[in-house]
RNA sequence: GCGAAAGUGGUGGAAUUGGUAGACACGCUGGAUUUAGGAUCCAGUUCCGCGAGGAAUGGGGGUUCGAAUCCCCCCUUUCGCACCA
């Protein structure tokens, strides 16, 4: 076969992409609505960046991942807000600016500046006219008001207390900012200081945030699990023992009161400020203190490290078990936790795995309180480790012969008649600590005054601005500390000289209500108006990191719960599905990061390759929720799809301006017509439900397809023929706007291609509705039925009967 | 240790609810074209076998007419939590 090799027109990105920028922007295609209407939009949100540098390909693919989805969804017609911003305060950009000796907000702006260049020439389909940046004050006086709100409702609170000190940062960190005992940003060993800080009570809020992830069927299940174990919530009861000598109670927190007649010793953390309260005799008195300091000293990860192996300190002192009087040792050990239950627990070797080991090493006596099962009895002296499921109850006073799981509500009943004990529930979450001893952050709108204590600033004061400041070092306590100019001022209340609380908040609070305030941002009279706010959320699709799973997406769930209380939206979570993204790798599998500097930037390859093909090379390597190798070995693949089938599919256009509703009939096509018509209207399916799934990498699959199919020489119909290459254009267009564009105006639209109406399918024409059934008998293949996709058992059971 | 997710060609990955496994690409092999290279086009490409055919979705069992998909056990990898009483 002779073919004649037509000459093809050449995709010149160059002198397409700017071009239709321009048209975009000039026709406003971004913007959203004031108000949208409530049953017609669509919220797109992709994480606000951390303007730490220029953007790489791992934020490349976040963000054109909100672009498909967003102009997929204007091209259905509803209304959309897709905004974008930046997380501007925080710890990188101090340190950057002293290591470059420039001030962090000069550093900041020339980051956005740069990072937005790169979006914009990405023509990701932001509004920026609702561009925000959390370090600006008409941004964070709002975060400040929220502080003021939560103060104001007892949910901002300070309290002394052992935090977590990160030594390189010299500064407090929250827990959700600690991974396996190192400061998430600077990899340092975190260490436990005594100290005032700021908090938000979270805590308020445990049960609804644990609740409520059952009303968020759209979210993944590893975000939910790890935030249902991050609260930690336990059933479980309060018991007071009583410390023999002094009478002072002494409460306890056990989930597993059916134990209770088998504790014989007791242990508290070394932080515990219950040990000074024990009058220790001499003899005991310097070995305690001896141990509670080289506690302290170890980091928790030297603590947790030694499982198995527990130390402690015998306090020389006695408690005494309410159950039935038997007086206990009272010890003091670190595999106590200070900062959950109360700090003491109650100590039962013979049914806990590290009571038992504690008990052995120091030779306290086992008591066996449940056995296996009736038939089965355990002796103390064979036992090699504990027996920690539920049994039969012995040993247990009037509980004897209980079944120990039932007897956990009967037991704790009884110590609630008896008045020593009730039911209590337990989170391992703990209250948010949002102080931070550094520069770059939102100043703590309070006033301590010495008369009127801690004073909130008046509204009309608000924003307490940042001051300039030259020297930011960091020193373990806040550079405004040292700038009296700011830090004096009078007392709101009083007017008596008072001082400003020279701390800022964590970023995390700047970034915990940004989703609100993208849908009024410019609003200087409230922090958003209620009935704009009420009208766009929830967020229809949340992107971005699985790193964030117990942080920020735990945070900003429980602000929107806040706001909603206020009566300031009226939904009960922030956004309907959330979806995390897979990290970008480079080729040896190592996460594309700026501190590690392997990171490869979209610009270069935009340049050379132009935006599109970037686009679809990205979306085309992996799906969205896996982690992505970028080789740029799928550069070639789509690079040759654009060049060679998308970008001239238009020169089979013959303009017979088709009306794209109209419908065409099957059986007035010739073979080919119908088989290619078929094809169509798969991909249009196949394609917006991949857009849907974001599954980009098979839409595009699906319209190499289609291209590779079609062969406008076979179609005699120029309607059907021009349908076919119109849709088509259609349907490629969030996925490569520009090619789309451009195609789409050389058909003779004068109006964007994200103005027309997204395809649709015609059900009747599509085969896959038929499933094709192999009927196998042993594993061979007999025959194959074809069965409408609906039918069920009834319809084709008679061929297996 | 506990919890979760995942294991498919040389590679990235398809197979939306159990229905002809390997779509779509990359790479590779052969051929065509080209002054040459790149590029482009055509053909082939899971494995074994000349072939008919057989085997195959980490391994082993099970349910089913039929399993990559559902159930059980094991192995591996990744992630999260890590003494939570």
């Amino acid at each position: 076969m002779v073919t004649v090799d037509k000459p093809k027109r050449k995709y010149d990105f160059r002198s397409i992409e700017g071009k239709w920028q321009k048209a975009w922007q000039d026709q406003n295609l971004y913007a959203a609505p004031d108000i949208p209407d409530a049953d017609n939009k669509f919220y797109m949100l992709v994480m606000f960046a951390y303007p730490s540098g220029d953007m790489h390909m791992g934020h490349f693919r976040n963000y054109i991942i909100g672009d498909a989805v967003a102009r997929y969804e204007m091209m259905q017609g509803k209304a959309v807000l897709h905004p974008f911003g930046w997380d501007a305060f925080g710890l990188p950009a101090e340190r950057a600016a002293i290591d470059r000796d420039i001030h962090p907000r000069q550093w900041t702006q020339e980051n956005v500046t740069v990072s937005r260049a790169t979006l914009q020439k990405a023509a990701i389909s932001y509004d920026w006219s609702r561009e925000i940046n959390s370090s600006e004050p008409e941004y964070y006086k709002w975060t400040q008001w929220l502080f003021i709100q939560l103060f104001n409702k007892g949910l901002a609170y300070r309290k002394r207390g052992f935090v977590n000190w990160c030594p390189t940062d010299q500064t407090v960190l929250a827990n959700e900012q600690v991974k396996d005992g190192r400061c998430e940003r600077c990899d340092t060993l975190v260490e436990k200081k005594d100290q005032v800080q700021w908090y938000f009570k979270i805590t308020e809020y445990a049960d609804q945030l644990l609740d409520d992830l059952d009303n968020l069927p759209d979210w993944p299940d590893s975000v939910k699990t790890m935030q249902r174990e991050w609260i930690g919530r336990s059933h479980g009861a309060e018991v007071d023992f009583t410390i023999e000598d002094t009478g002072e109670k002494l409460p306890i927190f056990t989930t597993r009161p059916d134990t209770i007649y088998g504790v014989t010793f007791m242990a508290i953390a070394p932080e515990s400020e219950i040990i000074n309260r024990l009058n220790l005799e001499p003899e005991y008195a310097e070995a305690v203190a001896d141990y509670q300091m080289q506690a302290l000293r170890r980091s928790e990860i030297e603590r947790a490290a030694a499982t198995g192996e527990k130390d402690g300190v015998f306090t020389g002192k006695y408690a005494v078990n309410p159950y039935n009087g038997e007086r206990v040792q009272l010890w003091v050990a670190d595999y106590v936790l200070a900062g959950y239950g109360t700090g003491v627990v109650m100590a039962v070797p013979a049914h806990d795995t590290r009571d038992f080991a504690f008990a052995r090493k120091y030779d306290i006596p086992i008591k066996v309180v449940i056995h296996p099962n009736a038939d089965t009895t355990l002796e103390v002296a064979t036992m090699e480790d504990a027996f920690t499921d539920y049994g039969p109850m012995v040993n247990s006073d009037r509980f004897d012969g209980l079944a120990s799981f039932e007897a956990v509500k009967t037991v704790t009943d009884y110590a609630a008649q008896q008045g020593f004990g009730r039911h209590k529930i337990n989170y391992k979450l703990k209250d948010w600590l949002i102080s931070r001893q550094r520069y770059w952050g939102c100043p703590i709108p309070i006033i301590h005054c010495d008369k009127c204590g801690q004073v909130p600033v008046p509204e009309a004061d608000l924003p307490v601005e940042l001051p300039d400041v030259k020297n930011f070092l960091p020193k373990g306590r806040s550079p405004l500390a040292d700038v009296p100019a700011y830090m004096n001022v009078a007392c709101p209340k009083c007017g008596g000289e008072a001082e400003r609380d020279p701390d800022t908040m964590d970023t995390y609070a700047c970034s915990s209500w940004y989703q609100m305030r993208y849908t009024d941002p410019h609003n200087d009279q409230a922090i958003f108006n209620k009935d704009v706010a009420s009208a766009w959320l929830p967020i229809d699709l949340y992107v971005g990191g699985i790193t964030h799973a117990t942080g920020h997406l735990i945070y900003f769930r429980f602000f929107h719960k806040f706001l909603r209380d206020l009566g300031l939206v009226n939904v009960d979570e922030p956004v309907t599905r959330l979806v995390c993204l897979g990290m970008v790798q480079d080729e040896t599998g190592v996460v594309m990061s700026k501190s590690k500097g392997n990171t490869v930037s979209p610009g270069p390859l935009m340049d050379e390759y132009g935006i599109d093909i970037t686009r679809l090379a990205m979306f085309f390597t992996a799906p969205t929720e896996k982690e992505v190798v970028w080789s740029g070995a799928t550069m070639v693949g789509v690079q040759k799809f654009v060049h060679n089938k998308l970008f001239p599919l238009i020169e089979n256009y013959r303009g017979s301006k088709p009306d794209l509703k109209q419908r065409f009939k099957l059986e007035e096509m010739n073979e080919y017509e119908r088989s290619i018509f078929v094809k169509l209207n798969q991909t249009i399916k196949r394609v917006s439900d991949d857009i849907v799934r974001l599954q980009f990498n098979t839409a595009i699959a699906a319209l190499m397809e289609l291209l590779r199919d079609y062969d406008s020489a076979n179609i005699s119909s120029d309607q059907l023929n021009d349908c076919l290459v119109l849709k088509t254009i259609q349907l490629a267009a969030p996925l490569a706007p520009h090619v789309a564009e451009e195609l789409w105006h050389q058909s003779g639209f004068e109006e964007s291609v994200f103005r027309s109406e997204w395809p649709v399918y015609d059900p009747e024409a599509i085969v896959g509705d038929l499933i094709e059934i192999a009927v196998q008998v042993n594993g061979k293949l007999r025959d194959t039925v074809r069965v409408a996709a609906e039918a069920d058992q009834a319809d084709t059971g008679h061929h297996f009967s």
